[in-house]
DNA sequence: CCTCACACCTGGGTGC
DNA sequence: TGCACCCAGGTGTGAG
């Protein structure tokens, strides 16, 4: 559920407090929560133990904190990811955390003193991890590291695959025009593959197909230029607007991403509105299974195609 | 190579 | 009240 907005909220919101601040303590209380961790660079808590957060970058929904350099290795970064229910509070030492907490960091800031890390995730899908910093493909930046810093052109080995999101200056829209021609499947399956565009889940993919009136199943290949560049148009006007929504109604201090709070529900013109009118068309909007998920959608302003013809057996 | 179904998870909701 | 079941969906994996 956290998407790009909701994922920047948390990497801005963090992004004070932890750059410049030593790690000065890590536990771990579910391994579980180490999945995309691998053994090979080390062990996690040994790992972080001592290292200096330099920044906070965030690629998608993937959130990274590159570490002062350690004797014994290259450059690398801690990566969060904060699946469907993942959460990355801010807290004084002491708090009694009410969620699931999986791992904490004791960090200590030049300035604004000690603060605990918790990493809260119920159902597990978010994760923790060290991982090698590897050099990006295009030289850019890696990812967003804020307005005032500038990332380097590293990213974290695991997230090397992951394209970049279309608020990324370096995203290359001509490259993502042609992967999308060259996908024989669904418009909306598209818009969910983190490797042809990243940031964009269920929520924000059924809005963007609503703002720009395209059913689930339109063939990604059919889809004229035009409508392309609308589509791509429609799903940056989502994030921003969500990102604006998200970015003001929040101490910068503490980070809190619980649940509804994040998911600017008042905004939504599709997602989870089925049985409340169209907001263009007055039709009450639907929901459908489609990837074994909800697809919200509007019967009338997002048609389905006809379907494509069987091409021929030899 | 590509596309797609599925596993991974668990609190909260529903129906009996 | 209790309990079995179902649902939410981002990502990695492996089948075909």
């Amino acid at each position: 559920m956290p998407e790009l907005p909701e994922v920047e909220v948390v990497r801005s919101g963090l992004d004070p407090a932890v750059t410049g601040a030593a790690i000065h303590g890590v536990e771990v209380f579910d391994r579980r929560s180490l999945k995309r961790h691998s053994p090979v660079e080390g062990d996690f808590e040994r790992l972080l133990q001592g290292r200096t957060v330099l920044g906070a970058v965030r690629r998608g929904k993937f959130l990274w904190f590159p570490l002062s350099e350690s004797p014994q290795s290259g450059p690398q970064a801690l990566v969060a990811h904060l699946g469907m229910s993942g959460q990355v509070l801010l807290r004084t030492p002491g708090f009694e955390e009410a969620g699931l907490l999986r791992i904490r960091l004791h960090i200590e800031h030049p300035q604004h003193g000690e603060f605990w890390v918790n990493f809260v995730d119920q159902r597990i899908f978010g994760s923790m991890a060290v991982d090698r910093l590897v050099p990006t493909l295009d030289g850019a930046p890696a990812g967003f590291a804020g307005t005032a810093r500038t990332a380097a052109a590293l990213v974290p080995s695991q997230v090397a695959h992951i394209a970049r999101d279309p608020l990324d200056p370096a995203f290359d829209e001509r490259a993502f025009f042609a992967a999308l021609a060259r996908k024989r499947t669904g418009i909306k399956r598209a818009l969910l593959d983190q490797t042809l565009v990243s940031g964009i889940g269920n929520i924000y993919a059924d809005e963007a197909l609503w703002a720009a009136r395209l059913h689930y199943e339109h063939p990604a290949d059919r889809l004229s230029r035009p409508r392309a560049r609308g589509l791509l148009a429609e799903v940056r006007l989502v994030l921003e607007k969500a990102l604006a929504e998200g970015g003001t109604s929040f101490d910068a201090q503490y980070v809190n991403v619980n649940g509804a709070s994040g998911y600017f529900s008042h905004s939504l013109n599709a997602y989870g509105q089925q049985g409340k009118p169209c907001a263009r068309c007055g039709t009450p909007l639907v929901r459908e299974q489609f990837m074994n998920r909800g697809s919200h959608l509007c019967p009338h302003c997002q048609r389905r195609p006809r379907a494509r013809p069987v091409a021929p057996v030899e």
